[in-house]
DNA sequence: TGGAATAATGTAAGCGCTTTCATTACATTA
DNA sequence: TAATGTAATGAAAGCGCTTACATTATTCCA
């Protein structure tokens, strides 16, 4: 008995490539390429009809073999360290306006701290993803930046600041001396600086910016003043590492006055401990999150959006024209004026 | 003394490849490939020669050329509708936490609310970019599913539910039921539903639980009751959408006596309403982002962490074992109780 | 209406890797 | 020592695309 069973094989998808997209549009896959990268010189039938093979088929060039060819990959690679983070969020969100516009595509690629910290930055350019690099809050010696420009491709470095690069940032300094100055100008003389991380580059200058302030006004400075949570999850840039950082203060130097924030979202849990501890002072947060206006929240307010608009910008300025002179940019920070500082 | 002049050098340094590695260490390319695949068989003498020439010269095999050759690129790449949200933030750092565990890189790829939508949605696909794909709050049609699961590519889907795909999801009807009958157990008759866009499928889900608990409990469905602001920017899911609502609910319907919300960030909002008015009235929010605790609001837990770590886990099983069996993971919320709920 | 100018298409050589298969070098064993 | 097995390496054929450059169709004007 002759088995006439039929097997069917599940039959793989293969999926097309160019070649059968031109075979079945009958062209070359020289003009199946060109139809996609709207070259000019493609006559309106051909591209029509090789555009419904490629829709019926539902093909689609490979990036890969994109990238491969042609030494683009229309990326742009937006690196950071661990994203859970308002402040990236904001900015994120201006890079992904103006990508809108370009026909840019985003990734993301997220670096974790460690002592291999530099390897893995310097890992990302390696694979050479993505036409130019946004790097987001990567804070790194100078030495190390230098060794990065030699990969030539174009990077442009948000909230830091280095020579080599076009850079786009806020002057910390200031932001915090401003908040300084502006409770100090309310009458208080000891004002607590709510800290984090002691060697993050942000932490460091807005503590200049806070001494700085209390010097010009005539204040002595306390470092016992100077306090951090033990959570430093994040760099301590959390609501927990406000929390703990404010029940500090508030217990071991019940005199202070006022205090000011290194961020909006350490601020959150600042007010959380006064609650909790019954006592409240006037505070200053950094960075103006939308949640700060819904929380009357008194703060220093960073361009974050407009710096991911503006950096993205720059970026793709430097495609088109690599040689432009390298651009520094600083945004001066704003004090903004809420319920959390108000006299009671 | 350090030497900190500036950079003149304008010669772009030619990426080196495979062939140069391989001349300099005087092997051939197979074997320069090999040293970097792990592969086994290389002696540890060439091995150490092939990796110290390729780290004089700065050297990596570049990833589209690798994921053309070999028809992999060792990426996930996630897909999320507008990145800046809370939720997607913590998934997404669950999902971190699994990929540290495993040698694969993550990308992000945002999607633009519109009417291409499923169109972006797709192309993502097409270009075969990654490896496995997780989609986050994607939310499309069943034939809309049906039509990517042609593409044969691992995908997993969080926060929403398709048979045809592994799913991680939450229990959203059940999440609004229980913070409804929390609310019905406490006395409350006139409960209002802070909404935000009617066509978001969490939200028909949340409203669905919501009537649920109210019939379950004998009282009467009032359309009126459910509101949402007019700022649709994030769907609704905004500071300002909880503001806007809950200032609508207080004065329209003033007699209302709790309400239930549809995330944790509207809520903030509310609240904010709710003291301008100088009303306040027990209320549940959705999520439980790190922020609610700090701010003493009673909740709808979702184990967002979690769910990014477990689909992460479920992706990559998928890829060392492609029969395997399609799974549905759903959640259980879980309703925590702060301050917001108090009776006063 | 011929022929130059121009538009449209095709040919083929890579791009930098992976991988199969063949080859070589070396260690074992009888 | 010859035969045999195994480990290490190399040669070469693609992967799917872009892009000079070459070739063929069209167009246009004197």
């Amino acid at each position: 008995m002759i088995d006439t069973h039929v097997f069917k094989t599940k039959k793989q998808t293969l999926a097309s490539t160019i070649y059968d997209i031109a075979k079945k549009a009958g062209v070359s896959i020289a003009t199946v390429s060109r139809v996609f990268n709207q070259s000019s010189s493609v006559s309106e039938r051909t591209r029509e009809k090789v555009l419904a093979v490629a829709n019926e088929v539902g093909y689609h060039p490979q990036i890969h073999a994109q990238g491969l060819a042609s030494k683009k990959s229309n990326t742009i690679m937006a690196v950071v360290p661990i994203i859970s983070n308002y402040f990236f969020m904001e900015v994120l969100s201006g890079i992904q306006d103006k990508l809108l516009q370009n026909n840019y595509e985003l990734n993301i690629f997220n670096v974790t701290a460690g002592t291999d910290f530099f390897n893995q930055v310097e890992h990302v350019l390696k694979r050479r993803w993505a036409e130019g690099y946004l790097f987001i809050s990567i804070h790194l010696k100078d030495e190390e930046w230098a060794r990065l420009k030699k990969y030539g491709v174009p990077i442009t470095l948000i909230d830091e600041y280095y020579e080599g690069f076009d850079t786009v940032s806020v002057d910390n300094v200031q932001g915090a001396y401003k908040a300084t100055q502006n409770l100090i100008g309310n009458g208080y003389r000891r004002i607590a600086m709510l800290s984090a991380l002691e060697t993050s580059k942000p932490i460091l200058d807005r503590k200049e910016g806070y001494v700085a302030a209390l010097k010009d006004a005539g204040l002595p400075f306390d470092e016992e003043l100077v306090v951090r949570g033990d959570t430093l999850y994040r760099d301590g840039f959390t609501e927990r590492g406000g929390y703990e950082a404010m029940t500090k203060i508030l217990t071991m130097t019940p005199e202070v006055e006022a205090c000011v924030c290194a961020s909006d979202i350490q601020a959150v849990g600042a007010l959380k401990a006064m609650q909790d501890l019954n006592k409240t002072i006037p505070i200053i947060g950094y960075d103006d999150i939308e949640l700060a206006e819904y929380m009357g929240l008194s703060t220093i307010r960073q361009p974050m959006r407009d710096m991911g608009y503006f950096a993205t910008q720059t970026l793709i300025d430097r495609f088109t024209n690599p040689e432009k002179a390298i651009s520094q940019t600083i945004y001066t920070p704003e004090l903004i004026l809420r319920g959390s500082t108000d006299k009671s």
